[in-house]
DNA sequence: GTTTTAACTTAACAGTGTTAAGCATTTTCG
DNA sequence: CGAAAATGCTTAACACTGTTAAGTTAAAAC
């Protein structure tokens, strides 16, 4: 049936473009200028439109940021190809995460900045959960890195999650205050994500 | 003129019923259960009451945050009496900034979480500064304490300003997603504040 | 050609922060 | 004392927000 299959295209069509229109919206004006009226005006739908596609706000907006942090994951995976030493890729890896936030500070604002705890418990059905996220994958492949570190010998043989949060931790906290904090009179950026590589890195070597 | 003080002090009187039933609501429930209209039911005042005390919500709630974290510079300072060791007292000033954040997550989440910067943007008379803050405050203290390592020599004589924000930064990561993430399977959370300081203070030896 | 279904819209609900205008009550001053 | 001014608060409204229930229109199915 070639007519059902067009209009199920067509239906994915408004779809995408709902998808996109939020996308360009949301990565110019950020999270908190972007309403589901203006979304509906943009692709001149009416506001009602866009939950025929998708679930809420939140979801549509998680939906989104998916689709930036498979770069994200694609990105940490390529640093692989860069260099041999294991160390040099954990640094690499760091500083592409850093890297990646600063270059998409709403996705990242979204994703890992705000509270999704509060949201998700109003929400009982709230289908995004983090064990199936990209942000999983990308956080696993940080996990990897770390364990070649150790088995290289690189860093101290120690409990690889509680070492790879930590360098989460500590990757996420400069990404973050230099996302939300901009008229704090931070230290030139450059020096700043050299620092905290390098005093984490170090940090962990026997 | 006594008229015209009691007067001003019944004004007093209303601007700290305000603020005490602001600063209630908001820590029990978070900011996004914190409406304007819901503090002025608990005080049985109408809502615009609120205005002619307060500027406007997020002023109220950065003075209330304030208030707040004058108790973590408290804190912070009182740490120097615990020990002699200069880099145990940097040690336990990290420490403590990270069990206040988590003590008193709603509050952390405005000051620190949140970004102010899109606020800033919009409203140009914002009298909110960091620069007379008591989280300046506060983080003057931890600079303090770097000063002292570093006069010691227990840590490496570098950039003050960009180890601290280091530091800070690391403090913060741990902080922040310890809060906003409770459905991430961290590891134990006294084990992931011991990694975090720890891998920060060794990084930063010589 | 009638019925069913799909796609979309209109209207509305319940809430948000915030402001302008109005109403008493109290204080000030002629 | 009585008119004028100022104080303290409220009512009503604006311009938004996310979201849902009900209604409309057009295409597909039988």
């Amino acid at each position: 049936m070639g007519i059902k299959e067009r209009r199920e295209k067509a239906k994915e069509n408004l779809r995408q473009e709902i998808f996109d229109a939020a996308s360009e919206l949301f990565a110019k004006e950020g999270i908190a200028n972007v309403s589901m009226r203006k979304i509906a005006e943009k692709i001149e739908y009416s506001p009602t439109t866009i939950y025929l596609y998708f679930k809420d706000k939140t979801t549509l907006l998680h939906e989104i940021c998916e689709e930036t942090f498979v770069k994200l994951a694609y990105e940490v995976e390529k640093i692989k190809e860069t260099a041999d030493d294991p160390l040099e890729i954990l640094r690499g890896g760091m500083r592409a995460y850093i890297e990646f936030g600063l270059k998409h500070p709403n996705h990242y604002e979204v994703v890992f900045i705000t509270p999704l705890d509060s949201y998700i418990e109003k929400t009982p059905n709230f289908e995004y959960t983090f064990e199936d996220s990209t942000g999983k994958v990308a956080f696993e492949k940080l996990v990897e890195s770390v364990v070649r570190c150790i088995e290289a010998g690189a860093i101290k043989n120690n409990d690889v999650e509680l070492i790879s949060q930590t360098l989460w931790a500590g990757m996420h906290g400069l990404t973050s205050l230099l996302i939300g904090h901009k008229y704090f009179p931070f230290a030139e950026k450059e020096r700043l994500i050299e620092s905290m590589i390098d005093t984490m890195i170090k940090g962990l070597q026997d």
